[in-house]
DNA sequence: ACAAGAATTGACCATTTGGTCAAACTCATA
DNA sequence: TATGAGTTTGACCAAATGGTCAATTCTTGT
């Protein structure tokens, strides 16, 4: 077979990576909290290329548009929104699935605010990059999951209701914290919670949603 | 927050409402529906005059500056939230005062989700315009509901728990029905969640949340 | 009818912003 | 050291945008 040379862009993943991919996350870690706080309109690249330390020329050099750096700032968040997703699936037992789930977002709201943000802001404007995720990835994994629920709730374990809810209570519960953060600070006293206080929203979160969707035949605290 | 008494307009509310003030509600309309829709930042001045259906012009005859038209937007959010607040105090009864106050937040979600995004998108961007609010009327609100529901907890109606994290849950629960409108409806098919479906949320929300933070002693279901 | 204030609006302006470009610089390798 | 691909950057541009203004057109009280 032929070397299959590339046109335009080689495959600079390990020849190269050191100056390009560099520079690509300098510019994406500025461009993710530009966006977080400004929004996609609000967010303007010479301030992005302020932050990241380099002349916007620089910056359009290896994003083309804002548009594209939006996209592969998205992208992150797409990524991280999986991997949280995947810790609904380690347990069997709905209250260790479902604090499993609640307390992994709730990890990543206080990990990983700006993507939270970035999310919330992507949805609020009508989802027009990542309208195609919505309505493919993100949508098989909320049936599924609605199986997973409802099998609970045919086996008595979850109180009867309908699944979906349940995970838009989680899902709203969950991002509250990082969307929202600074609401949260100002009614702290003007001091973001710290991780003690965050522990206790979160068991407390844990709690009071098991609570509520559990079925308990006879409880042991 | 002052009132913010326009600099030149005097006080024409009832001597001549139908002009002006006829005028006023036709910009705020539109104006609400595009900030919510773009934000402060992605907003145009052009694009609410269009949707009202009025040269630019005329507009900032009304409203001197883009700033001043969002005050004007974010008071009407603020006077919104306020109501809504009130129908946790008609209740003695943690069962029916929290009903209340989440289905009234939940009604409120469907009635005026703009208002919600708005109050998201300002919170989201630093709350400039907000800010005193928060540390004002929102955290003395917050600070006189949390010692209700310990007065509750301390008569054993509700759960022990840091009510401050019970009134968040709530909050971030309801709003997210208004601020994430557009993925619920795309997770339901591309259509909006009709009336039953509605109801139904809010049903289970407020079911769930009881379950979760009542003090049941006996239940009569 | 008419004067005066209120309202309307097309034309215009200064600034911001996304994006371009050509010249210059770096650096590994033949 | 010569070469050329990759990288950097100041200068620049067209479009968009918030806001102004003077001229014109209503409204209304007398």
């Amino acid at each position: 077979m032929t070397p299959a040379t590339p046109l335009e862009s080689p495959l600079p993943d390990r020849s190269k990576p050191t100056i390009r991919s560099a520079k690509e996350q300098l510019i994406l870690d500025a461009a993710e909290k530009v966006f977080a706080e400004l929004g996609f309109k609000g967010a303007t690249t010479s301030e992005i290329a302020l932050r990241a330390g380099i002349p916007k020329a620089n910056l359009h050099y290896y994003f083309p548009t804002k548009e594209a750096l939006y996209r592969a700032v998205t992208e992150n968040v797409l990524t991280a929104w999986l991997a949280a997703a995947s810790s609904f699936d380690v347990n069997d037992d709905p209250a260790e699935a479902l604090a499993a789930y609640i307390g992994a977002k709730m990890d990543m709201a206080r990990t990983d605010p700006l993507g939270s943000k970035i999310w919330a802001s992507e949805i609020m404007r009508g989802a027009p990059v990542i309208e195609d995720f919505l309505h493919t990835t993100l949508a098989t994994w909320l049936a599924s999951r609605e199986a997973i629920i409802q099998s609970w709730i045919n086996k008595g374990l979850i109180v009867p209701m309908q699944p979906r809810y349940l995970i838009y209570l989680i899902w709203a519960a969950t991002q509250h914290y990082a969307d929202f953060d600074h609401q949260i600070t100002a009614l702290n006293g003007s001091a973001p919670l710290d991780d003690a206080a965050f522990t206790t929203a979160k068991t407390q979160l844990i709690t009071t949603l098991l609570r509520g969707v559990l079925n308990v035949a006879k409880s042991d605290t």
